[in-house]
DNA sequence: CGTGACAATGTAATCGTTTACAAGTGCAAC
DNA sequence: GTTGCACTTGTAAACGATTACATTGTCACG
């Protein structure tokens, strides 16, 4: 069953089209009896306006993308349910944009903004350069959330991650852990550099002992996690502690070393990253860093919408991050 | 900085809009000098088309929704990236639609099929019922993924899931359990309801005990699964296996197995479904059923192609599975 | 030189909306 | 009876593209 327009509308319910718009958007001036009849038939026809048409002429589509490398990425689920509530509190759609990384998909989606199918784009991860992602803002709706490049004037809405690392390892510290090593990743992603620094920072104020040999570089997978545990492990001083920059690759960690008949924590302590839903499901339960994701992402949405309406304003927000311990550290504690 | 117009771009070049226009669109009829000076000109102005204006002329969007519960659940990321794979091969933009299973979340998005803002949805999971589908159906191109409703003229693609929980408790039949229990539901998912049924079928063919004690019902989350399994544990015979629904409630038994002083295998042999990335991650790994999620994927989104282009064939097929043994349920397996 | 074919380009309708402006109606006030 | 106003409605111009059709120019051929 075919469409109908709001011409066929129109001439069902005898008046013009601008009549039938108007009942449509709500507009006051329509007397009853034609609103009815309108609405009438609207109903016999079930029509429905066209949104290309609509929005070819309002010059907006009400739809947000958020672009992102990977769903099974799910540190970001709670940011992206919080960034859609926050979307539709304002009226417009989410659509989430899968580049896995890849130059060219990420491209694809771009051009949707720039050809005026999308009205903003929400950064969650990126492929772009700097220079790259900072033209992009001098002429579009943008804003970074979480991972993001300083000084390209575009809206930041993050967490602290040399602090929020500088306390992850500060509780393996605190603990009474001697030998705390890292295992992270070899990209210049600013997350990644941040929390080596906080990593390296906490080791100094604690007077720990710090050695390359005590940092360990995977790439993101689990498996890899697994790799450079072993690596870690193979040296004749043992770590006792390991920070992991994600709360995947502590699992990789904590598997290695109890395939190696260690035990966690006893034997080592392991601290991961972004409080994903494997941690508090993980054997045994992992310590991670929370971020604030909820606040994030309602945050990066508010601002996006702003700059949708010409604010020229460019934020750098910061928010809470907190430390769960949970098993991988610490057996006593005592769970919410 | 503004976008430029085909009109400015037109008078830029000193041509008129039509010519832009077929420049644009790679039509062959135009003079070299022509084509070159347009060119020049779209540069200059750095003119980008406006997919609002063409997609209102063409009829059409190039979009493709893809509408799912939530996207922490992993086990679509794999049937996924299929089909942002196949549909990029067709040309489309794939879009993710998390519902979190609200209504009026999925309404919205599939006001946008309706009112001509996508060209198809494919559906993962859905909140609609069998009669709401049907009828979006008969007017729209649509795809069941995986869940489903049958007859209701839609197109399937999906596993024999009976078949596939039968493997996977023959399994657990094979490696000598005799009290096998199930995790499983409430709700009247077709996937669940025929999981049940392989499951009911393999007790049988095997000789095997089924009492409804053996049947524990939760929620999808880990920490239902976890009490469901410490109600199967809390009963004087205790079960020697357990297969649950998904990975993710297999981790949360096999938590509470082992936190409750069993051994996973030893005490209780643990299953689950649909290798998701947790599985081989998992302390001990989880055994599983994998589905073909790269073909589903891919013929998803192919069928969902025929449909927009007109067909009016409503294919229902069924892909291949396979059982993954890990050391949940056999620590002696050798791993590829 | 006249004719026809063909190539290159322009003109204008169209897709489905919204909305500024014009126009019509009815009624109250003078 | 005129005037002015409020209220409803219609007319038509956008929005930015594509494309059928018309037009123009060039050239070969008789």
């Amino acid at each position: 069953m075919l469409i109908a327009t709001i011409k066929e509308v129109a001439k069902a319910a005898g008046v013009s089209v601008a009549t039938v718009s108007r009942v449509l958007n709500n507009d006051r001036k329509v007397a009853d009896r034609t609103r009815v009849s309108v609405e009438d038939a609207i109903q016999r026809l079930n029509y429905r306006p066209n949104l290309l048409g609509r929005n070819l002429r309002l010059q907006q589509t009400r739809m947000i993308l958020v672009i992102l490398s990977s769903i099974s990425n799910n540190f970001h689920a709670k940011i992206i349910r919080s960034i859609e509530n926050e979307g539709r509190l304002h009226g417009y759609n989410i659509m989430l944009c899968a580049t896995h990384d890849d130059r060219k998909i990420e491209a694809a989606y771009l051009e949707l903004l720039k050809n005026k199918m999308a009205d903003g784009i929400i950064f969650l991860s990126t492929t772009l350069t700097a220079l790259e992602m900072k033209e992009l803002g001098r002429d579009y709706p943008i804003i970074q959330c979480g991972e993001y490049y300083e000084g390209i004037d575009v809206p930041i809405v993050s967490v602290d991650n040399e602090m929020a690392a500088f306390t992850a390892v500060s509780h393996l510290a605190a603990i009474g852990r001697k030998r705390i090593a890292h295992i992270t990743v070899s990209n210049d992603i600013i997350s990644t550099r941040l929390r080596l620094s906080g990593y390296m920072r906490a080791l100094k104020e604690n007077n720990l002992p710090y050695s390359e040999h005590l940092v360990a570089y995977a790439r993101y997978g689990y498996g890899s996690a697994y790799a450079a545990m072993e690596n870690l492990l193979s040296h004749d001083t043992k770590p006792d502690a390991v920070f992991a920059i994600s709360d995947r690759m502590a699992a990789g960690a904590i598997k290695c070393t109890i395939d190696k008949g260690l035990q966690v924590p006893g034997d080592i302590a392991v601290a991961g990253f972004d409080n994903t839903d494997i941690t508090p499901i993980y054997n045994p339960s992992i310590t991670t860093m929370s971020q604030s994701e909820q606040d994030m992402g309602a945050a990066a949405m508010r601002i996006l919408v702003e700059r949708i309406g010409g604010s020229e304003e460019i934020p750098f927000r910061f928010f809470k991050y907190s430390l769960i311990v949970r098993d991988s550290t610490d057996p006593t504690h005592t769970e919410q």
